[in-house]
DNA sequence: GTGCATCTGTTGTAAATGCAATAATTTGTG
DNA sequence: CACAAATTATTGCATTTACAACAGATGCAC
């Protein structure tokens, strides 16, 4: 067993991860979104600034995985459904901050109650204590990825060299 | 605390599970997969088929959680690469079976060992019993978000019925 | 302060994606 | 057997996406 040139695809991490994450996605988005003209993508931006508060484009990226390019277009789309405004930070004039508008916040908490549904109905059978290892495990998963790129990027740029980078970037996102 | 209307994202396994399947794909994708010119589609489509074997477009989309236009296309692309055949099913001439080449094994098991360095990186401070629940757990909330699509695919076609439906399609993928 | 490296956001562009429609085949029913 | 429903794969098409290049601002070192 275990046969090094050998990928058990039923135990495999990154295979798990990515069809529970993309089983959940299609339904939210294809059941729960639909109603609302957004997609899943909106719904992250949305969420993100409902949970969290306005952001930099650059953080909001970072927090929900979208490029910054691919964001910019969205954040544009969003103000446009007048659901999303942007404007620009007042220590910095090439930052920009998102928010979410009244009307924007009210489509959340719209959603918000279908979004913990969602949730309940994946986690339906899980005892609370299992419940509680995956989620914390998923989030050292998260960190341990993070790190690893982090030393990569570091070790690319400054082959030899102790101090921190410049400002250490998403401290704890 | 735990107000209905506000979601704690970092305590949202959606959240959760989207962030660590994209860093994973964007590190794996961008540093593994790079050399060998793959995507991530590629790899997925060629990790299923050395695990599981050749198998109908359809059930690749499935396993792959690939949108069967797509898959259709990237097969393409792939037979184009040498690392894929693509043949017409014996027992249907509707049906296609897609197998790796030769060559396409060959380009896994190079692969393989830098995926699993990439699943030990990434779970490298769990311990087994951790890791074991959150393997587990992941394939439950698969299941459960599969059956509760096959049930509101039931509902919405047969308002009253007992009978399973046709084949019972993807059985235990 | 000057100048260079970095950061932030936007845009150009080619590629990838997903939905809907279609074609071709197979299955199930009477 | 005949016919309707379902299955499978492909294609058209509009949208979305990511990478690279760019422009404007900021910060750091001297």
């Amino acid at each position: 067993m275990s046969d090094p040139a050998k990928l058990d695809l039923d135990n495999y991490l990154p295979y798990l991860v990515n069809r529970v994450g993309t089983i959940i996605a299609e339904q939210f988005g294809g059941e729960a979104l639909a109603p609302y003209r957004l997609s899943i993508a909106m719904w992250r931006v949305m969420a993100v600034l409902a949970s969290k508060g306005g952001q930099r484009q650059i953080d909001l990226a970072a927090l929900t995985s979208i490029d910054a390019s691919t964001l910019s277009r969205l954040v544009t789309r969003l103000v446009g459904l007048g659901v999303v405004s942007r404007t620009r930070s007042q220590s910095s004039t090439r930052e920009v901050v998102v928010k979410l508008t009244a009307k924007g916040k009210a489509q959340v908490i719209r959603i918000i109650p279908t979004a913990r549904e969602y949730e309940a109905a994946a986690i339906a059978d899980l005892r609370p204590e299992e419940l509680a290892v995956l989620k914390h495990c998923l989030r050292r998963v998260y960190v341990n990825m993070k790190n690893r790129s982090a030393a990569m990027a570091a070790s690319r740029a400054l082959p030899r060299r102790d101090g921190v980078g410049r400002r250490s970037a998403a401290a704890a996102e």
